[in-house]
DNA sequence: GTCTATATTAAGATAGAC
DNA sequence: GTCTATCTTAATATAGAC
C-alpha cells in the first residue's frame, strides 16, 4: 500500500464504470484503461472483480454519509433538509437521465446476479431511509416517519426509472414540483 | 418453423430467464437448459442473442397489448381501468419483491449497455402510457392527462425497486393504498 | 509497484452427422 | 429439427521479469 492513490483512482474509475456501464458489463481491462494501468497492475491492487465492488459500495457508503451529513448542517428545518434530498433529482440531472439512480441500478443489478454484496449495496438505501425517517420523526410524524421515508425514496426512484427510460428532462422537473407540494402540505404551518 | 412450439419454448424460457438474472447474465446454456434441448438446436431458432431478445421483447409487447385490453373490457369506469394497473403491483407482488419489475429492470440494463433494443424495450412502457393517457382523458383530465400517465408509471416503479431492495411486503400493499387515495383525490364525484 | 507475457475458463457461434 | 463436436473470442486471473 506505499502508493493508495493508484488505488483510489481504481475505485473511482470502477464507480464511475459500474454506474455507466453496469456492474458485470464492467470488465477489468475497461478499468485498467480509465486508469491508464496495466492489468498486471491491477491485480496488485485487487485480487477479484468482488474485491474492487466491495470497495466502490464502501466509498459509496462513506460518501453519501459525508452528504447527509452535510445537509443536516444546510439545512435549518428537517424540511429544508428533506428538500436536500430532493433536489438530488435536478443537482444530477445529467446523468440520471443517462443512467438512472446509481444505488437504485447497483441493487437491482446485484439482485439478478444473485451476489453476495447485494446487501451491502442495498445499505446505501438504508442510510438514506434513516436520515429521512429522522427528519419525518423531526417534523413530529413519529409514528409515519419510516413509512414517509419509503414514500419519498420510491417516488425519487420511480422518477430516475422513467427520466431515463424516456430521456424526460422535463418530466424530472415536474415530479420535483408534486414532490415538494406533497412535502409541503406535511409541514405547513410547522416552520 | 416446422416446430414452432420449440422456438415458443425458448423464448418463454428466455423471457423468464432474463427478468430472473438480467439478459447479460443470461447464457445461451441456461435456455438451452431450461428448454432441454442441445445448444446446437438452440442456434437452428435463434442465430444471436440479440435475436431472442427482439422475440422476448415482441412476446412482452404482444402480451401487454392484451392485458390492456383485458382491462378496457374489465372495467366499466376509467378509474376501475386504472386501478387494475395499480393492482398489478400486488397481483405480481411475489415476483416484484424477488426480481423487480420486468419492464424498468429490462431497459435499465439495456441503457447500461448501450444495447440497440433499448428503445423496442421501451415500447413496453409506452403502451401503458398511452393506455394510461387515454383513461385519465376519459376522466376528463386532458391537459394533464400524460403528466398523471407518467406520474402513476413513476410511483409504480418505485414501489417495485424498493420493494425487491428491502424485500418488503407490507411496503407494497402501503403504497398501493396511497396510489388508490390518490386515484380517488382525482375522480371523486365522477363516478 | 508496475510491467509483459500467459494460463484458464466460459460464453457466443459454427460445422456437419443423423 | 436435433444432436455432438469444435472454433473463437473475451474476460478473469496468475507468473515472473524489472
Amino acid at each position: 500500500m506505499a502508493s493508495p492513490s493508484t488505488r483510489r483512482n481504481i475505485v473511482a474509475a470502477a464507480d464511475t464504470l459500474f454506474y455507466q456501464k453496469g456492474f458485470e458489463h464492467t470488465s477489468f481491462a475497461d478499468i485498467a484503461e480509465a486508469v491508464a494501468i496495466s492489468r498486471g497492475n491491477f491485480y496488485y491492487h485487487f485480487k477479484t472483480k468482488d474485491a474492487i465492488l466491495d470497495a466502490v459500495i464502501d466509498l459509496r457508503l462513506s460518501n453519501t454519509q459525508a452528504m447527509l451529513d452535510q445537509w443536516e448542517k444546510e439545512g435549518e428545518e428537517p424540511k429544508d433538509r428533506i428538500l436536500c434530498f430532493i433536489n438530488i433529482l435536478i443537482a444530477n440531472q445529467a446523468n440520471i437521465l443517462l443512467y438512472g439512480c446509481p444505488v437504485g441500478t447497483l441493487t437491482t443489478e446485484l439482485t439478478k446476479l444473485n451476489h453476495h454484496s447485494k446487501e451491502r449495496a442495498n445499505e446505501v438505501f438504508t442510510l438514506f431511509r434513516n436520515w429521512l425517517r429522522k427528519q419525518f420523526s423531526l417534523l413530529g410524524l413519529h409514528k409515519k416517519s419510516d413509512a414517509l421515508a419509503m414514500h419519498v425514496l420510491a417516488r425519487s426512484q420511480g422518477v430516475a426509472t422513467l427520466a431515463s427510460a424516456f430521456h424526460d428532462e422535463k418530466f424530472i422537473r415536474q415530479e420535483v414540483r408534486l414532490m415538494r407540494d406533497w412535502l409541503s402540505s406535511y409541514t405547513e404551518g410547522s416552520i
